[in-house]
DNA sequence: TATTGTTATACTCTATAACTATA
DNA sequence: TATAGTTATAGAGTATAACAATA
């Protein structure tokens, strides 16, 4: 008698439903940002930079999980669109200091209702206790593997 | 006296956590694919057509939510690593059906497998409840906002 | 005319590595 | 030497649109 080969179905993983739903998400977030002309990683950018007034290139790298060459690049972007400034006045002459501006400071508190609304919209089909259930069980894998870093794609 | 503006924190939203463990749970499961020169587009590809047996590019398309360009290039690699295979004797001359090679029907075992670690390192640090209830609330979030494609990156 | 698949273009992000300037 | 940032290259994904062949 012959015996089937058990080869599990793509809905049989939980990463299936993770991405099916996070890249859901991120697409949807990343679509009401173009109102504004940023995208997604931009808005990490801004956001971190809201908070801790100047950071360097390399940091942001850190904080971000990106590489340098990559911030290089959205920082250009960043800079092109004038919504961040450097400063060049550091001791260590090899680095600067990344900082809003004024035009990106003011844009934050809008895009942060933009990505309150994202969430809502997605989330909202879920019971508080669901939403608060699986943020426990999101932060618990986060710990236990110690994923640190900020997504930004 | 002066009231601040209130800015929700990138960590205040689901969606921030659903993308750092996503974007994590892709990354290493890219990295496991490595071995065996696919990507997780590439995969899914392959796992769709090891159940259908033969599926024109359109339909693909629609099932992946990629664009016929999309697939016109993925397909274009994975019959260059001959892992599938075109029947373009089909009524339609506009298009043919994809269909797993022998060494494409070959490999989705060790794919699944690989699959199959993966969910397993990242989630098994959730009891089986959790695990369990993880799922159920994806599905329902899928469900409601009918999420029906599958996700690829 | 509409549809299918291909191709071209452009953009974002990823990764590696070479390169410059500075420490 | 090592580090910080930039730049180049390549690959994979996204999207739009033009195009040829066929329905």
């Amino acid at each position: 008698m012959s015996r089937k080969i058990p080869v599990s179905d793509l809905t049989d993983h939980l990463g299936y439903w993770l991405r099916l739903v996070s890249n859901n998400v991120s697409t949807t977030f990343a679509r009401r940002l173009e109102a504004e002309e940023v995208t997604v990683a931009e808005w990490v950018v801004l956001r971190v930079l809201f908070d801790v007034d100047e950071l360097v290139p390399s940091k942001l790298a850190t904080r971000m999980s990106m590489t340098r060459g990559a911030i290089s690049k959205l920082s250009d972007r960043l800079l092109a669109k004038q919504l961040i400034e450097r400063n060049d006045g550091l001791r260590d002459g090899r680095t600067h200091a990344l900082k809003l501006s004024g035009k990106g400071r003011a844009i934050v508190p809008r895009l942060a209702k933009l990505a309150d609304a994202n969430d809502r919209w997605f989330f909202g089909v879920l019971s508080s206790e669901e939403q608060s259930v699986l943020r426990q069980t999101l932060e618990k894998i986060v710990k236990r593997h110690g994923l640190n870093e900020t997504p930004v794609d």
